[in-house]
DNA sequence: TCACGCTCTGTACGTCGGTACAATTTTTTT
DNA sequence: AAAAAAATTGTACCGACGTACAGAGCGTGA
């Protein structure tokens, strides 16, 4: 599937990379206007530039029909969340390989969305929060297991857990471990975003 | 890429255009539990049979590191975000066509996710609605340090945030170190926490 | 110019967190 | 009653985390 690429001024040395990920049907430009004309499939645009955002948006009625991959030096949710706003089809690392570009192309330039795992799952617990939520709790959680999960994700040690539920620091660790491996986290940390999902509480 | 494909039960005439779509590596089990012991990639599970849920959960623990799609025959978003919160990292239709399921595949199977582009609008639309912060950072944070504190509150190990801002992990430390003090928390949960607003000094 | 804050880096040390082997006892389910 | 799941604790190890000394380069404003 032959598609017109367009990279726009702003991003990370894109050459070496993205020439490999597109041997041909690949742009550059520098001022989205002056190309109007030309019929691009994709653009990809980076976020380096102040108001990138609005660009993007002047990009996407320029290129009518085009869809829009926003790349981003150092991403993070609050430009992703931008970028999806103003109507990109996808929100991808600067630096990824040219097999994971490829794919991006793939899935947007059919119509799909491309986004992050991390992102995308704090996505689903943002959604999640807002939606009637059936069951809360992870059910596979035992009593005990459960509260030792809300304890540490409130921000106690192990020793301050330990003391409170009256057991050994030992016991809250082996709670612990078994909780890690059922919510598939690896961390305390994790755990505490994953109970709230990902979102704001209270 | 080859990967080892398990199609569970419940799905409606899977045969012909799956054969299609991955003509080897394809695994058809009507219990999950009995394959076990076998090694799975990518797991489809169909939501004709009622309790699918909880199947994928469990299939999920089984096949540990295994990733999911839920393919359905009326696709829909109650039940698309029911797969997302039990794991699920793809929901498609079940008469898509092979091309499309060989692209959901690839997408998943490296960790992403796929969703429909109406449901992935709509899920975009709920977020801009309700997006939490961690953009408003205090402001006695320096520029940096709230980089810093953005990438921690999100669960990234101190090695994660230095490869990712391109620093010495002892810088991060650094900044980590700053950020307690100003904030007046001892540990990263505690940040995360007080970012989130969720926090609880005790 | 000088001081101050920000960014970055180094070495070293103590604590905490997580896991790998365990084992025992209690509770629940079949 | 037997089996399965849950709850408890032990020792030991190692990596991650946090801190305590640092020091150096850079930019801004007094």
């Amino acid at each position: 599937m032959m598609r017109n690429l367009f990279l726009v001024a702003g991003m990370a040395q894109p050459s070496p990379r993205w020439r490999d990920a597109f041997p041909d049907g690949l742009s550059l430009t520098r001022d989205v206007a002056v190309t109007a004309q030309a019929k691009a499939d994709i653009v990809w645009l980076g976020t380096t530039a102040p108001g990138w955002d609005s660009l993007l948006a002047a990009a996407l009625r320029l290129f009518s029909g085009a869809a829009a991959v926003v790349v981003s030096n150092t991403p993070n949710e609050r430009e992703a969340m931008l970028a999806l706003k103003v109507g990109a089809h996808g929100y991808c690392h600067a630096w990824a390989s040219p097999e994971q570009l490829r794919e991006v192309a793939q899935v947007v330039g059919r119509g799909g969305y491309w986004i992050g795992s991390d992102l995308m799952f704090r996505l689903i617990g943002v959604v999640n929060k807002v939606f009637p939520a059936l069951e809360d709790l992870p059910r596979e959680l035992s009593g005990r297991e459960a509260e030792v999960a809300r304890e540490v994700a409130s921000g106690r040690s192990n020793k301050e857990v330990a003391a409170f539920l009256g057991i050994t620091e030992r016991t809250v660790k082996a709670h612990l471990g078994a909780i890690f491996a059922k919510l598939g986290v690896r961390d305390r940390l994790q755990l505490a975003l994953r109970l709230r999902g990902s979102g704001k509480e209270t």
